[in-house]
DNA sequence: TTGAAAGCGCTAACAC
DNA sequence: GTGTTAGCGCTTTCAA
């Protein structure tokens, strides 16, 4: 066979990609030789490796990847599930762990949960068939995650982010949310007030209930009572809120103060305060853009979603490279951020009613 | 051999599968019942079934997609690259993109070429290596696309998204920057405003300088000369631009409106209006969270990302269920959400002074 | 330095 | 119905 064959083959069969066995035939050498000029082995001689590249730019030929790693057993692949990639704080995780994945030629599987377990778990049983190298996951509240054993069991390594795992024995990286709320409301304390509201999300979400817990924790740190009259959980992130903090601020003792515990609700709470035309000191937790565009700037507390997802890669990666220390879970510092709607005093918020 | 050998075998190699042979050992099987079984096939007795079921159960079997697309060649995979996974406007086309490829029951790489021709080229080509079904592309600027060619020549589907191809013959979903930026423009001048400055990205950009245009459409429409002194390309979208407006606002005749050519480009001037202590009318285009919660209310020309993502999905789609019509660039409308700060008169800007 | 050949895990055609 | 087998495109011995 020559060359003029290899390439009718090729042609024969269109939207087919030409294989390292037709770029054999028209270099005219055999399939081994192609795959050693293809992964750049230097026990070639100058002629193959001039034959091949001749004909693998004339056939347009791109080595298939799944084939090869059906052979090799590594897909470089890692499959990354939040719970929504279009979310500020996920699209930024998911932008630090492919800048990872690049670093090491691997490519990024993404896909959000959708906070549905049964769509989480599909997605993830999805990637393990795919056999990806390792896992990055914001497991939903309220599945099951005993169906990652098997997988885990198989082989596959895995790392948890935002949230700890219940049961199973895989590396984490998680926020300081408690101790960051604790942190915000005991700002808000440190100015004054002693009656502040708390808007959340539902609490049966692990990082709002961790924010709650940090609430109380600087309320009770001060000596101040917990008032479950100045706590609101919104059934969804999108709900506006100036209902319950119109109701708060009608009572005997309204709030001077509120501690915002995600960035949504914290742009809902601005926009309450907005209708009721009163302004109050306000900590958000997590930063948002224009933070510091509204007047006054809004001091948050805030995360480093990039931060998540490097550290997390940096564990993931270890364990792919054969780490079997035990399981560890770090949690990451947040930073307060000073902007002004958190430095409003008691006094100042009282004088302006 | 029997059940017990099967299962040894698989034990035998830690951190390895059980494919379909140990599958068929242990259930007593052919690979071929295995298969039938796992593919849900109906000729299967009831006896198979269940003693194949057991077996994977008891192995914890998962069938390898990657072989299973290598015997098939379909890899039921989608490959997106964007600009930036993190920025607000991809991340939603990325979810949206999402959203149709979990229809189809395929996965979605996901690359960010961070305007980087040679990045994003890297990436593509690493996708196309993958085998991906179809591609969802953001080409960035500067970089040669001609590359491209003999990927699609080998079969493979794509669609550009929120720019044109400039030589090949793909489809394309873009928005109508020039006649949004228009309508936008259009407007400030039906509240009298005849000086209007633009502030925009750097014009060698495809959407900025289509929004150029679309800003001088509307100028020459209403007779008003076009003053390069009222326009400002910045460098970067986060320079400041305090500056250049404070030189506009210091000339003989200074603007009284200020259209933004991109969201970012909205805040920073935001910022500069405060830092000057001035009021102008404003328009920016694309729309961003706290539009509506800063004072007043941002009026926007709003682009639809999420709909960008379910038409090109939809076009490749069709493209990959065998259509082969001429290929189409679809332009879609922008929308004028009015808000407070377009609204605010040329007289009423002038009184202020 | 090189070609031939086995085999990664799967599907599908074929024979029984 | 079911087992056997060829082969998807690649890598990797093994001889030569």
């Amino acid at each position: 066979m020559d060359a003029g064959d290899g390439l009718r083959m090729a042609a024969e069969r269109p939207n087919s990609r030409a294989t390292m066995k037709d770029v054999a035939r028209v270099a005219g050498v055999g399939v081994g030789t192609v795959s050693r000029v293809v992964n750049g082995k230097s026990n070639v001689s100058e002629e193959s490796v001039a034959a091949v590249n001749a004909a693998i730019e004339r056939l347009g030929f791109r080595r298939n990847d799944g084939a090869r790693m059906l052979r090799t057993g590594a897909t470089a692949s890692i499959g990354l599930l939040v719970e929504d990639v279009a979310d500020p704080f996920f699209s930024l995780l998911n932008r630090s762990v492919e800048e990872e994945v690049l670093r090491r030629d691997s490519v990024l599987l993404t896909a959000s949960s959708d906070k549905d377990p049964e769509r989480a778990r599909k997605m993830i049983l999805t990637f393990c068939a795919r056999r990806v190298d390792g896992l990055v996951i914001t497991l939903p509240e309220g599945g099951d995650e005993e169906y990652l054993r098997a997988e885990l069991d198989a082989g596959t390594s895995m790392v948890f982010v935002d949230r700890p795992p219940r049961v199973l024995d895989v590396d984490a990286v998680i926020v300081d949310n408690r101790g960051g709320a604790r942190t915000g409301v005991a700002h808000l304390i440190g100015y004054g007030h002693r009656r502040i509201a708390c808007f959340t999300d539902r609490p049966d979400l692990y990082t709002a209930s961790e924010r709650i817990s940090g609430y109380r924790d600087a309320l009770e740190e001060a000596g101040i009572p917990f008032d479950p009259e100045l706590v609101y959980s919104s059934a969804t992130t999108r709900e506006p809120v100036d209902e319950p903090l119109g109701r708060m601020l009608a009572s005997d003792d309204p709030p001077t103060a509120v501690f915002a515990g995600n960035n949504r609700t914290s742009i809902n709470v601005i926009s309450a305060l907005r209708i009721h035309k009163t302004s109050l000191a306000i900590v958000g937790f997590d930063d948002f853009e224009l933070a510091d565009v509204v007047v006054p700037g809004i001091t948050v507390v805030a995360q480093d979603p990039k931060a998540m997802g490097r550290i997390a890669m940096g564990m993931l990666y270890k364990r792919l490279d054969g780490n079997v220390s035990p399981s560890q879970t770090i949690r990451l510092p947040t930073r307060l951020i000073v902007r002004g709607s958190g430095e409003l005093s008691r006094d100042a918020v009282l004088a302006a009613r």
